[in-house]
DNA sequence: CATGAATGAGGTTTCATTCAT
DNA sequence: GATGAATGAAACCTCATTCAT
């Protein structure tokens, strides 16, 4: 029965809290897990979790920031660059950044856990709201706006429409994690989805849908 | 010393206790939510609650099961009953139907809680597969089928499609919850909603849109 | 293996659970005593103890008001009733009368928690310095006076020496709980060394000492 | 990027954490005290308090005999040295020599300190017992029984009345760290009291009271 | 049937102690 | 030697479940 040998990796064990917390809450959720299992998965003891966050909830709270923080500029940074382009070509690379964003990394999973604990954290989803929900819409909204205004788009409610164009991108990721019952399925690949979703709804927005096109 | 006002007929107990849970698992979540809080809620005492049901998550399957059984075959029922009308018809019909039902009853919630507990009871997650998801994907897929081969619709993956019809209406379900931050923004009207929806992903569906409509 | 039979006694757990809290408290410190030592010597789960108070804390501070509340007014009366009498009968019955209550009484250990948990607690310290050291003073200050003013006691400062008289009876509370290491002393009768102190004490404080008069 | 301040001699450090865990353990009680708060009272990291002392328990004991030891033989040579003077003033210098050797030093919280840990480490309380308190008793009671063979004391039970003596002096000791709760009451001078102490006490015990004394 | 006091397994958190650096 | 990251036993506290009333 020997022990593990104990290693010093000050640098590298917050990265890996974090990670092991997200992965956790988001697949049993906040309450059902335990911190004995984030540092299991994470490869430290029990305790050593509590040396780099407070508590529990303090841990939910810095998964959350660490999960939204790197990927605030990025939006945003895109419509700027994008600037010159075709409002189009605009909106379908803008939701493209975000299902791509969303695909790979475990981001995808944050949506889910941002519904389910809202609940019980209402400051966790206020701070997503703010920084996060409100920052896409007003991308979409203004994306949306500038389409209607050059007669490419037809006029609409952009702040509904702007949420039309992400819900199935939204939804599939917190759907997606669900597992699968019996394997039945083909996994739906994210790429055909996202350019079926992209086709279909650009096609519904345009003044004048280009003519000869096939929806898949 | 006043009389407590008169006890509930025991028949009712049941479905207040279902009713009770249902809320308070779709706010908080199955772990977060206490036994005592369900009782509380539905007006009896701690104990009550396992005269009724054998364990907390006994409470969470009768739970799910009451509120999918009698939804199941009213969908069957009214594909059926618009069998004579054109598949763009049945199509609108037929999600509005949905939306409807969600935006009305408790059974909103349902989504969120299947999706945020499926991890944990992987049981729940293939009874609402099976005899939820498969249902209404194959109910739309038909519609779709038929569209595609009378022409009305563009060929298209139905079953990706499929998905897409119905993806805003369950994204905002499993959203709207959330408590409104600020309060800033108007609460968003389920009709509009569902409108637009139906508008823009109809007529990106169509082969021939109908020239001269609005988008909203 | 049998588990104990469960018995419900809503009404005299409360007093139980304090008066085995007090005893734990005082003999091995706050932070030393264990919640389930406690429930084990009221004879009653773990988790009991957590119906009747919020936590470990509380249940200090419910037992330091315990023990001090139903104290608070007899010393008081005891003074009104004997205001007739001279003042060295009256302080002679004064400190019998803190003997004797301490003597007997859990009671005793009182001081000693207080002063234990007066550097955790300040709270507990200020609350017992208001509602019992100040009033005791008082007590003192006021006979002593009256004895200075009627030409029976010496001038003295007469907080001062109210201090010295409790100090011995105090302070006896305070230690008489050590382990007997050896059991070689006898253990020091309370009554003859409370008669001692007050024979040396009052001869001391008096004007005419009683001439022919012992010391014990 | 200063160098820090030179780490002090390896010889003074003993002496700094025994301080450090004094002062705590008086304080707060030994269970409520942290190994880390007292490494960073003594300026340490906390594994070093474990180079010099194998365990916190152990730590307590060397924290008791560091502060009893140096004071062993002073009380002894000092009656010694002061055989020649009459019995009155070698028992007011000897408490003096108590009063001013509690006043100044630390050592004035030992007393609470065993006390409070004698229901936990009985051991302790032996060797205080042992090394102290009797060692104490003893030299009272020599000088008590000297005095009334004189006949300058009035016969009395002289364990008793030795314990009567120091009795105020040591209750002063573990009450006064009391958080003075209101600031409103002047500090007590120790000067005042000790000689208030001696002049009752003495006066209280001799045969013939020197006539006309003031009580301060 | 209904209640809510009682239970105890199990979760979060603390902290004495160890040990790699 | 000195450090402080890491450990895990043990403490406080919660809450699903039981059962006497």
């Amino acid at each position: 029965m020997s022990t593990p040998p104990r290693q010093r990796r000050k640098e590298a064990r917050p990265a890996e809290l974090l990670a092991a917390a997200f992965d956790l809450f988001v697949a049993r959720g906040f309450a059902a897990t335990r911190m004995e299992d984030i540092a299991q998965r994470a490869g430290v003891s029990k305790g050593t979790v509590f040396l780099y966050f407070e508590s529990k909830q303090a841990l939910l709270r810095a998964v959350v920031e660490d999960a939204v923080l790197p990927h605030l500029a990025a939006g945003e940074a895109m419509v700027e660059a994008a600037s010159g382009e075709s409002p189009e070509v605009v909106l379908r690379q803008l939701l493209l950044c975000f299902a791509t964003a969303l695909a790979d990394s475990r981001l995808a999973g944050l949506p889910k856990l941002i519904s389910a604990e809202a609940g019980n954290f209402p400051e966790l989803a206020t701070y997503y709201h703010d920084n996060v929900v409100l920052r896409i819409r007003h991308l979409l909204v203004s994306v949306l706006e500038r389409g209607i205004a050059v007669g490419v788009f037809r006029a609409c409610d952009t702040t509904l429409v702007g949420r039309l164009a992400i819900a199935p991108i939204l939804f599939e990721c917190m759907w997606q994690r669900l597992p699968d019952p019996c394997g039945q399925e083909p996994p739906l690949s994210p790429e055909a989805f996202i350019q079926t979703h992209l086709d279909l709804f650009i096609r519904g927005l345009l003044v004048n849908p280009h003519s000869p096109r096939k929806a898949e």
